[in-house]
DNA sequence: CAGTGGTCTAGACCACCGT
DNA sequence: CGGTGGTCTAGACCACTGC
């Protein structure tokens, strides 16, 4: 019985414990305040897997916010996957593991991933009128101005990847140098282009002769090849791209989330 | 003048038009029975991309519901793609492409993707002690006991995959006979196991003979990677497996969402 | 300026869980 | 049974957009 007590005070103390700082002057939304400090609680331990955060009405009294205002913020950890709500039991932090790069695989991946010393080389910056392949992809008139991009991505002086993009060439102006020291996705968005979603499919095949030069392979190697369009805000397709990896030096890592 | 009104009508009329019914007496939750019929009024194109909603205020008041409620139902269709909301503007359906197969790849996906015609041999099926590389993923001690599960997936009498999995032998009985009816996670599901998140890695590389065999593929073939360890709700590890599928007959294929 | 979504409040009742 | 999250209401003010 004492001991249930002890495991009980110090799973309500893990929260209790903890400082909210909220700040109704700021423009940051209060939920978001409070759902960024849970987070950095979980991250640093403060509050530890399967601790339970007490019951939301308290929490809102405590902090004096509204119970909704509190849902909200804690509704925003359950959707990345940190927090797990049970009826009737509680709010509880998600168990060890599952709390790495809890981030859903995003556009940036390829920067981000080869974000340890990434060089990038433009083969080929020019604008061409679109194959019926890539007209098919961008939905766009065949034979309209696209850009073609075609670059090689390395790391550690040795290369990863060989990525072919195209993108309409109204867009935005695409400078090759500054192409060179960061990525394509970074320039759209500078450019005002809101990404909104992608579609990405991710195969395998062996290496070409040329291909094999080109990523210091033999013919025949395992190459991951990676095929994907993206989309803006309003549903225009932005970006097409083929990409081929060196299967040695490049794998996609991702964390699913299974909807409630 | 006059377009610009037959404009805005053609965008109004398109929801106002729309007959949701609501029914206060059903257990499914309001706001959800909405985001439904909006979901499928969309699927059906009786609202088209780039068709505002109108505004949230007069959506609440037609319908006798209140707008946190209509916002609850709009931002469940917001996290899927489906809509995007504008401050100022309203309330707009995405443009074509993009709502395909807009679920975020799901731990489903081999069963579903093979979907047309899926058969599966099991080739194994035991209790182990766990090696130090299976105790890692799973967080185990090692020689703990583990199913080990080796199974061939095949389509129209063709192999495509070759699934090895391993799972604490505490979690379930696994029935040969069942597992080659229907897939693993549904046999974990249907065993009280909630599913919650997971993490993969896919790569590529050449097959080696024993698998060219047993793929039907030449030795130094292209082969597609997949390893995976999949988390319950409480964030313990229920399922490692490593997966090599022939390049020429599965790909994977998922829909990105940026957050916003 | 008027109209839109973004945020927030202070209550309420219900369904589910454990005891 | 009491406690929890799940849902819902009827307001309110603000920030941003377009005119």
């Amino acid at each position: 019985m004492a001991e249930t007590e002890t495991a009980r005070q110090s799973n309500a103390a893990a929260f209790d414990s903890l400082e909210v700082a909220l700040d109704r002057g700021s423009p940051i939304p209060l939920y978001y305040q409070l759902a960024q400090q849970l987070e950095s609680a979980i991250e640093h331990g403060a509050l530890a897997p399967g601790n339970l955060l007490g019951n939301e009405v308290d929490i809102a009294a405590r902090l004096g916010l509204s119970r909704p205002t509190v849902r909200q913020a804690i509704q925003s950890l359950v959707d990345k996957g940190l927090l797990v709500r049970r009826r009737g039991i509680g709010t509880q932090v998600v168990h060890s593991q599952v709390r790495r790069s809890l981030e859903l695989s995003s556009l940036y991946d390829d920067l981000a991933a080869a974000g340890q010393n990434p060089a990038t080389r433009v083969l080929r910056n020019e604008i061409e009128s679109a194959s019926p392949e890539v007209a098919a992809a961008l939905g766009i008139p065949e034979g309209r101005d696209v850009i073609v991009l075609e670059r090689l991505r390395s790391t550690y002086g040795e290369p990863v990847a060989h990525l072919c993009n195209y993108l309409p060439a109204s867009l935005l102006d695409l400078d090759t140098e500054r192409l060179e020291e960061t990525g394509l996705y970074r320039m759209m968005r500078a450019a005002g282009i809101t990404l909104h979603s992608a579609h990405q499919t991710v195969g395998a095949r062996c290496a070409t002769a040329d291909e094999g030069i080109l990523l210091d392979e033999p013919e025949g190697a395992a190459l991951l090849t990676m095929c994907r369009t993206a989309y803006d805000d309003t549903g225009r397709a932005v970006e097409y791209g083929t990409h081929v990896y060196r299967a040695a030096r490049y794998t996609f890592d991702f964390q699913l989330l299974v909807r409630p």
